[in-house]
DNA sequence: CGTGGTCATATGTCTTGGACAATATAAGGA
DNA sequence: TCCTTATATTGTCCAAGACATATGACCACG
């Protein structure tokens, strides 16, 4: 085992080993492998036994290579291409909007790196809206306008986390505060594996809340058997998942179908996000949410149909 | 590609392959392969095309076997013991099988489902205990409690995932709660790719806060070369990584080492968490943080050192 | 013109058995 | 008791082959 701290110290150059590769592009050994046997690249340099030794450029060329395939990509047409190639490729993709001016100012903020200030601008635009309008508008035009601009590498990966775990804490703070009556529905919450965006989920958990619903939130990546074990546990009224664009809409639908046939009927099946916004229909017994609008008129249409009880 | 999804849903009978069960236990698909191979454990069945198919018995004795190898043990020696051997090890390892009498109410109520009652119960530990104490005491005593439950097979999948969705909400309604910065370092606060474990960073993050420090959270999963990035764009003077007990010590201190040699001098580079806490000696100019006392300690340090500027 | 089905290709993950570096343990000597 | 050296253990890497799934192209049908 070549530890990478040897390898930068034996030869001042920075050279890394498949598995830093692996953590550092999220890319599998046996991709790296599979993509130098078929393609030519990468094609690192071995060490005394064989190993492979990555150098930087390799690294970067790696990591513009994973963000073309994430937006569609295959990686056989683009993999020969050179680094500056890709770069335009990744900077022509999106033309360069500006955001809308309501949140250019929280942007900027952003984007020079005012930490504090961005917090308050964001504080402050929650209080000034209300929780709903802030979610449904300032949070959900924030979340598009950033995923665009990451997928364009407009943006620094740092920032985009920095962005992250701030909505989070003004999401989970506006939650926690509300009070926690329970007139509406159960509803568990969360996603299945593979599927790691947590701030759609934060949102319709924001959502719920506000509109009297009693949330049971499990996070991202609950596998589905756990998810069914739970059900029970927590005597769940509505299952809903969330799915961004990260995960097919095949996939969706299918994990949705599943979850459906593994339910009593008596429990509803509800599936939102970016990945089933073009869907047109889903199995039978599950509902597909669109908006947040959709999402509100669910919670009133089961509030109506379970008046009687 | 056979996804995790499909082997669970297609038979009612769980079964995992080989890539479910390196997500699920931490133990690489190589591991996996050579303990089979050596010691003959575990011998999963095949599938139509020779694919190994681990059984949920299977998962349970390697969450068991990695929690003692995590304690210290040699996999050699404790490998081909039962399942009921191993957790009587675990169990044996620690004497109170009871949770302490001050957490024991909160626990209960996680297990017997009682969101609301849950939440309020570390809602009113926060409130009569203040910040830091409930941080570095309930926090962490629960985390701990939870962990080895969570490993021995004693607490549901969903309960853990429930667990850990209210505490950091309460953590970030905390930190969020704190006056802006006072005079201590900048401290950027963030894990490498492939350690996910969020509530450690953000106890951190509580506790530095509530001292005084101003903290640039990433969140989990940032690359090296996007920390380096960061430190500049944040002028920072403080990188500090957490490392759960998920990483081995040897990853973590590479990582740690790596990191070092990509910043300028005058940044301080810290790192804690469980995979850290046995570690004899860390890279020189890194600095190991084995409890929060070390963490405040640190920073009282820095504050001495860098007065006269 | 859109919708759905079939086929070919592209791509990622799994397989085996061998090799060896890193780590832990045991043994020896100051 | 501490340090050094030898030995055993253990995890990671390699190679090339195989194949399931995803994707894209083509075609037929309403």
């Amino acid at each position: 085992m070549t530890t990478i701290l040897d390898s930068e110290i034996d030869s001042q150059a920075a050279f890394y080993n498949i598995a830093a590769v692996e953590r550092d592009t999220g890319l599998s050994k046996d991709t790296l492998r599979v993509w130098e046997r078929r393609y030519g690249f990468p094609k690192p340099q071995r060490d005394q036994h064989d190993e492979r030794l990555y150098s930087l450029p390799d690294l970067e060329k790696l990591r513009l290579l994973r963000l073309l395939i994430d937006y569609g990509h295959r990686p056989g047409k683009i993999i020969n291409r050179s680094t500056a190639e890709l770069s335009q490729m990744i900077s022509a993709r999106t033309p360069e909007k500006s955001p809308p001016p309501e949140l250019a100012a929280i942007i900027d903020l952003l984007l020079q790196h005012d930490v504090e200030r961005f917090r308050n601008a964001l504080l402050q635009a929650l209080m000034k809206q209300g929780l709903l309008r802030f979610v449904t508008e300032t949070v959900a035009g924030l979340n598009h306008w950033i995923g665009e601009a990451w997928l364009a590498g407009r943006i620094a990966v740092f920032d985009e986390h920095l962005y992250s775990e701030h909505i989070q804490n003004i999401l989970r703070n506006a939650i926690i505060a509300q009070p926690g009556r329970g007139s509406g529905p159960r509803v568990l919450l969360t996603s299945l594996p593979g599927e790691k965006h947590r701030i759609g989920l934060l949102m319709v958990e924001a959502v719920l809340t506000a509109e009297g619903a009693a949330c049971v939130a499990l996070g991202t990546e609950t596998p589905i058997i756990d998810i069914k074990n739970a059900v029970p546990a927590y005597r769940v009224d509505v299952v809903a998942l969330s799915f961004s664009s990260a995960i097919t809409q095949t996939a969706a639908l299918a994990g949705l179908a599943e979850l459906r046939t593994l339910l009593p009927a008596a429990v509803e099946v509800w599936g939102g996000g970016g990945a089933l916004a073009r869907a047109r229909k889903a199995a039978p017994g599950v509902l597909l949410l669109r908006s947040f609008d959709d999402l509100r008129y669910a919670l009133e249409r089961w509030r109506v149909e379970n008046a009687q009880r």
